[in-house]
DNA sequence: TTATTATATGAGTAAATAATCATATAAGCA
DNA sequence: TGCTTATATGATTATTTACTCATATAATAA
């Protein structure tokens, strides 16, 4: 048990805690992002369709799902050669939900 | 009035949303802004009093005290030379606090 | 096997970002 | 006025980021 634990410090974060709070928010921080997490609010979805829904490229939202894949925000299933991807993170799902329509109603 | 406003699409978020929403969460998406909200949750404190508790230069927290006051994320009250900065956005703070503690207990 | 379709991935690039250093501004006091 | 303290700001730099293009992989069907 280290000095952390025994006394923790009330005025600054751990820096496990400081480094996945903001990865969750740097994953929300963009754009692209947001706007796939959304299409993903109530159904799963194919790469493809993703790209065509958003009008984006195919390796554009490729790439950004690995980065949500990794941070386990989305997850995917396949069938056959397609892969169709869920959001798989309730709390950011929600925490994103709250926030847009905060904004909506500005 | 546009299409977007007949018949809105649902599958996207309109443009100042998305914008709005990014923005919020790109704050949040960076560590040295996260300990400085994290402190400023109970208390107002100076510039100084942020960049000593933090271990931070007196020019980065200045920078992002803009750049948080930008977004109206907080604010200040002068005594003297001394400029004492506080939070202002409930939301945002509670969408930090929400996300802390779900990363703590993990 | 070869062709086709869906997706992933690596390299390259332009833009955005966060920190630092040096300096400017602003308020208060002698 | 000049001096001190607190804060802001501009320029620079190193790093990160998001996209694009080209190509690789993977599954299925003919």
């Amino acid at each position: 048990m280290n000095e952390e634990q025994i006394h923790p410090n009330h005025d600054d974060l751990d820096e496990e805690t400081l480094f996945v709070v903001s990865q969750t928010f740097k994953a929300l921080g963009d754009p692209t992002r947001i706007r796939i997490l959304y299409l993903l609010f109530n159904n799963e979805y194919s790469v493809n369709e993703i790209a065509k829904t958003l009008n984006l490229q195919q390796s554009t939202v490729s790439h950004q799902l690995r980065f949500l894949k990794n941070l386990r925000l989305v997850k995917y299933r396949r069938e056959g050669t397609t892969l169709y991807y869920s959001h798989d993170d309730d709390h950011v799902m929600n925490t994103l939900k709250q926030t847009i329509e905060h904004a909506s109603h500005m």
